[in-house]
DNA sequence: CATGAATGAGGCTTCATTCAT
DNA sequence: AATGAATGAAGCCTCATTCAT
């Protein structure tokens, strides 16, 4: 019964957190905010997460990710890519994809090495795996760079035919570049 | 002991806080560090800019757009474009490309709103220009996208590929991705 | 070692800031000494109190009117009012009735105004309900202005006879001037 | 000519001077203010008066006692005071008798002893010359005090009744204060 | 173990004042 | 002698964090 609680309401820190942080960035959040969103006092924030930059490191942690993003069709993979940086139902990280989000914080180090290691580890590992030739991994970087600068355009910069742009709009432009950069026929989304 | 001379010293401000802004962001920096950076009190700050504020906003105000920029040549335009994000001197903005650098400062959306002016007005117009069809000016941000989203890449979160690409690396692809986006002849790189 | 004890600490900052604001006016005292005469650190202040300005609301509302005041024998009005301002132990307010002490910090309208309402509804007002004629309430406000006027001599100014006089000096000065200006006989003390 | 210049702009921030310290107090008005007033650079203030406190001891002089105040008819002496406390044009001095003016700064020990001062050597003093019996000193100031207590609550409270009142609607109670007060027939106004 | 009172460093900014030129 | 650039202390206030209870 206690043990749920402090489980819950760590939880509910947690949550709390990954939007304040994902909306604001990690300079402009306080844990009092954090702790007044919860509805406790900030320092259970230390007693359970150490101290502000732990907390943040917990809750940018990055998310799980759905397992038909990496295992679907593979002419399909940019489209499932698209699809999860802009077209996904983000509310939990403020509306963004997290790695999007986490750059309103790349003011420190720290925060990029993560961006890195996710960007590098999820999305360019399987596009360079799909591309052909021996720069396969430039070209996917490429193409990553494309599906961030997107996520950027689109919600942080609010650039406006971005902005109000369906999937449908972006579909047949995606599939011509991943395809030119890939060097292999792309569709430009799933038919679902 | 330094010499007394009022423009000299704003001057030197000026350039210390645009080094630690693009570099640490708006609210990672202090007003206490780009003094001491400059070797002035700190209270100097405010006889010459007024506020922390107004001295960010004069000290990322939108560098010269260089006149060549927009002059060349209609099929390098972009080939310019990517050396002005990625093969530029920026070391007086920390190394990055201002807008780039400015991401780190994103959290506040007066910032964003500076981002988004200087994108549509510099990058998006010109080259929605050259775009062909209907959605010309969606190409235009896919395009402008692509570029922001390289820059992020290579400096920011710094990936490997494409940190250590040279010009000529990445003109191929640049030639095929802005063809296909605009739908006209475009090259990768200009001769110069 | 202090105790940890929410409410004791907030009644001694607003005892120290009583004191401070009544001697001292409000911009010559600062919140550091407000909490260093309480023994604690500046930040609880605004912890409790929200900014300097609030602090000194609170510290400063009108205390409490004794219910003799207003509610003893009409000739005797003025007489408890003479005492209340001059011969009553303010020691709580530096010494003097917490309305003179004000008067230092009259330099800003706010302060004035609440100056005025309570002057206006607890002194003024009782008294025009004594005056016969039409102009009872400039009558009023002249027999006001009296005792105010008595109180800045005798504590702020410091004048000589008035400052080491006994309430039987003023007594019968108290009764010619009150039934004077009021028109109908007032007495100069209360028996008690 | 030189020395003409600096002796006008001496004279004309010490004019400033008197107008902010009078209208805002001595902590709430700075240097610079008066400086920028004048238009000229604020450590000019300190090459002529040496610091903030000369320069408003200096302003806030008493200024030149009107002739006609002591010299006119005994009988008409108060009504020549309430003339000057309310009725004369104090522009200079932000529109209140500089006495009361200087109350704004009267958080300082050294203000009040120079209003006590003032208050005593003209006031208190030809007042008392004409009172009867043994506590003239004491009522006579008892009529400063009210003398006094109409300025402030005149101008710095803005009491409604006395704000707007005319000479004529206080002669009659003046005469009859006085009178009372001072134990001799008073007139309520000067035939002027 | 949980609560919340208390802390102290540091934030931006304004002040009176000094000191080169 | 005059100018104005520069200073440093101090102002209010917010922050992350600690430590009694």
């Amino acid at each position: 019964m206690r043990k749920r609680d402090r489980e819950a309401t760590r939880a509910r820190l947690l949550e709390a957190a990954r939007l304040r942080f994902a909306r604001e960035g990690y300079d402009a959040t306080s844990v009092r905010d954090i702790a007044a969103d919860t509805g406790v006092d900030a320092s259970l924030i230390f007693r359970y997460f150490g101290s502000k930059k732990q907390l943040f490191d917990e809750a940018t942690a990055a998310p799980e990710i759905p397992l038909d993003l990496l295992d679907g069709p593979e002419d399909e993979l940019v489209a499932r890519m698209l699809r999860s940086v802009v077209f996904t139902d983000w509310t939990k990280y403020g509306g963004e994809h997290p790695l999007v989000a986490m750059l309103r914080s790349s003011a420190h180090e720290d925060t990029r090495q993560r961006i890195r290691r996710e960007v590098c580890d999820t999305y360019v590992r399987a596009l360079a795996d799909l591309a052909q030739g021996d720069d396969a991994e430039l070209r996917a970087e490429l193409l990553s760079a494309w599906l961030v600068g997107i996520g950027i355009l689109r919600s942080v910069v609010a650039t406006p035919a971005l902005a109000r742009a369906e999937l449908a709009d972006l579909a047949p432009h995606l599939a011509t570049v991943a395809t030119g950069l890939l060097g292999r026929p792309m569709a430009g989304s799933s038919e679902r």
